[in-house]
DNA sequence: GTGTATATCTCGGGG
DNA sequence: CCCCGAGGTATACAC
């Protein structure tokens, strides 16, 4: 990783047209070749930046980063402050708990903690407009399409909607009945479900975690 | 701005719980006190982070980043490779051009480049449920609702489809009919508008900025 | 502060 | 490669 201190200019014309005026800023240049234009604040986004891939030329005051996509970012550099590199080596990498898949996961192993009646079809059950998360059925054999959020919100309703209407149109499954489930879910959310005549429920990702599937089996 | 290279171990408790193990990488300190952990790849995306406001508590080999809203990010640093600052003082900022809001300005002066018998009633006309971005009348009088997007996509036009739902069920509107509109549109987003009635047309955005307004007043 | 929409979103997975 | 969905999304803006 090569940081360089330095006073520049940046123009980036792509998907956008943006001009940073001269500065003093910080040039980050990783070792795939990503090139990030920093200030001295605004949270960890950069002010401009190239992904890789991307082919960077550097002349004397003036570097110019070309992706093949054609975007091309400019940095014209009136002085340089600092330039130091370091080879950090590959990052073994995050690891995450807590995020949707699990939550999924865990609702897959006992759905009867949606409702009590439920019992897995499939997980990531596969329609032509994406992938439902959980297909189950109910104590009368119903189909019920199980759309899982850490938050919900209005787009997962959406989502949900999408899937039953698709679903509703094969005679074999149809009617299907949708369940938003969700660690928390806003309130315009349960007021478009309740207009879709959407159920939803609203589960604790800690409680469900704590509880072993084979305890559920008892039930 | 601080930059650290160091070999560490990152835990982060708040929203999810993450965790990096021991690793050569970039720590970033910016003027905010935001924190961002960098490895040598991987785009702009830090691998862990903390946004300001935030308190840093700096002990030997052990950071503590905490947040007002209990977040909490410890890096425990194994051995310091390279430790600067600087000052960069604050940045100018960004100018942008080409982004959503230029594109719709650009329509709401010319909205004759959507269908050529239409008149501009409203830019961002509001609703309950979120602001139309044009609201339009035919050559018969007709109220047309306009999304516009740079990118069109299915989300785009789920969002004209609530609007829709919204505006028909005024009386004074009714029936209204609405328009998708982008620089380059999806084929998923055009099969969902088709399926709903919703007209969609691409505009260019080079075009529509050479176009001075007063030539199409001509026609 | 909540709610809504945008973003050069970024990032990862699947066909 | 595109498409789709999730994200500690972040960020701006209106009510």
């Amino acid at each position: 990783m090569r940081l360089v201190i330095a006073r520049c200019q940046v123009d980036y014309d792509g998907r956008l047209t943006a001009h940073l005026p001269m500065a003093l800023r910080l040039i980050m240049v990783k070792a795939d070749g990503c090139v990030a234009v920093h200030a001295d604040g605004g949270a960890y986004k950069p002010l401009n930046w190239m992904n890789a891939p991307n082919r960077l030329v550097e002349e004397s005051g003036r570097w110019t980063v070309t992706s093949p996509k054609g975007e091309q970012l400019v940095i014209t550099i009136a002085e340089i402050i600092s330039d130091t590199g370091h080879d950090l080596g590959v990052d073994p990498g995050l690891q995450k708990d807590g995020v949707e898949a699990h939550l999924q996961e865990l609702l897959a192993a006992t759905p009867t903690t949606i409702a009590d009646d439920l019992t897995l079809v499939r997980r990531e059950f596969p329609t032509d407009i994406g992938p439902v998360d959980l297909l189950c059925r109910d104590g009368d054999g119903r189909a019920v399409a199980i759309e899982i959020k850490r938050r919900g919100e209005i787009d997962g309703v959406e989502q949900l909607t999408r899937y039953l209407e698709f679903l509703n149109r094969d005679a074999a499954l149809r009617p299907v009945r949708g369940v938003f489930v969700a660690q928390e879910i806003k309130p315009q959310a349960k007021v478009l479900a309740g207009q879709r005549d959407i159920d939803w429920v609203v589960v604790d990702y800690d409680e469900l975690r704590g509880m072993p599937s084979n305890e559920l089996r008892l039930f």
